[in-house]
DNA sequence: CGGGGTCTGTGCGACAGCGCACCCACGCGG
DNA sequence: CCGCGTGGGTGCGCTGTCGCACAGACCCCG
């Protein structure tokens, strides 16, 4: 990971875009940018964190891996959030790992800083707090999807999570770096995707995915998507008209 | 719901138990005990929440009932903790759905009053905010066993969450119920339930659960179950002393 | 240009859980 | 003491997903 003072635009990140400019000058000094290589691994379960990482153009999942290494993506973090929320929720760790799951770069803040911050009360501390509660959503529904949806549709969600966490409608991912995360076989993804390719909503070729015809994806996928979009607008509305 | 100022021991509710002298001074007046009867909806989807619930005897279950009707337990909610979280992290309502699956009593404190106390800052957010971070960990990981686990797997650790948050071993509740729960079907939960008590870990006759041997119960449950507990145990240690 | 690694596609038997239909057992109230 | 509602047990065919084995396709590198 590679980390420098340099500063490409903040706003790149949603909650860093919503900061009151007497913060922003606050956490200047202390903001530094990294660079997020696939496959990083940010956080491990009960270590505890020393800091707090604000995505740009990378997005993150949290997964729990199991004693036998299987494992299962909990919620995914991109440019409109946090990863670290358990340093001010009080836990100072969490119970599921931190991975880069699209290379790009962000920010990062020490814990101490965000502790003080936090303490402080006020504006960030609600900011933060909304949306820890649009993220307690995603995990929730994702307990939901889990049980009562098809891999297929699980397929959709995840790839218009991933999407609305991106620019563009690209997106550099393998199926079985997807089937890790939804917890399924690999061969079930390939089979989910081949539909979907033949149906013209993505294109598929060897780790990269093109989206063609996103309202078709949302056709097909279940109420657990828009459910959870839903709260991410209704809990950070300011963050998107930025 | 009955309600009245007669006060059984508050400190049945560990979260009240663990409030310091001052604080308890001052939530005493607007602290109403409720007798909360089975089946009781607490919160819907999106409504704007009027009290957060301390139950004291009973437990309480967040499900997401789905379109089609079907529903998922997304976390349980006992004598640790309380229901409302989403008044103190901002978005005032949830996503899911509180139900009664417990009888019992707890006591209810006003949205304001609760609002009010925790823009003090100082030890009750913190204490909340612990709270709600384990809550955090018993969702997520309710993704992850509703991904990888089996049905025998899942009661086990429904029936230990349960007992946990109970007093005695015993534990009022129908197949049906348990099944609502989980979100499976009704019979699969009485084909687990029977080798359970073939096992003699259970007794079970028309909608009462009496739990035999309790370690037997955890060694048939999965990981998550252990996960769940350390995690509770370990953000709230002070509250189980008492 | 050839070779090895990575990514994707396919086939097949096994099985957990589903939906449905139905039966039995218990217990409360008339 | 009968009847009926509720709770629990059983059987059966179906489907989605698994685990495994293997084949083709692509691509970078020597």
């Amino acid at each position: 990971m590679a980390t420098s003072h340099v500063h490409p635009p903040l706003n790149q990140n949603h909650l860093l875009a919503a900061l009151p400019e007497a913060e922003l000058q606050r956490w200047l000094p202390q903001l530094e940018a990294v660079e997020l290589t696939l496959g990083e691994v940010l956080y491990e379960p009960g270590i505890t964190l020393s800091h707090v990482y604000f995505p740009a153009t990378a997005i993150v999942s949290l997964l729990y891996v199991m004693e036998n290494g299987a494992s299962a993506e909990v919620a995914v973090v991109g440019n409109e959030g946090l990863l670290g929320i358990s340093l001010f929720m009080g836990g100072e760790s969490t119970s599921s790992r931190a991975v880069v799951q699209s290379a790009g770069h962000g920010w990062r803040l020490p814990a101490v800083a965000m502790k003080e911050e936090f303490n402080r009360g006020g504006p960030v501390l609600h900011l933060l707090l909304r949306y820890t509660q649009a993220l307690i959503t995603q995990m929730s529904q994702t307990a939901v999807c889990n049980r009562h949806h098809t891999l297929d549709q699980q397929l959709c969600r995840w790839l218009l999570l991933s999407l609305d966490r991106l620019q563009g409608n690209q997106l550099v991912m393998t199926q079985a770096r997807i089937a890790n995360m939804l917890g399924v076989r690999r061969e079930g993804v390939t089979e989910g995707a081949l539909k979907l390719q033949q149906a013209g909503l993505i294109r598929y070729a060897r780790g990269r995915i093109t989206v063609m015809n996103r309202p078709g994806l949302e056709q097909r996928t279940c109420e657990c998507y828009a459910v959870v979009k839903k709260e991410y607008d209704r809990l950070l509305p300011d963050l998107l008209a930025r």
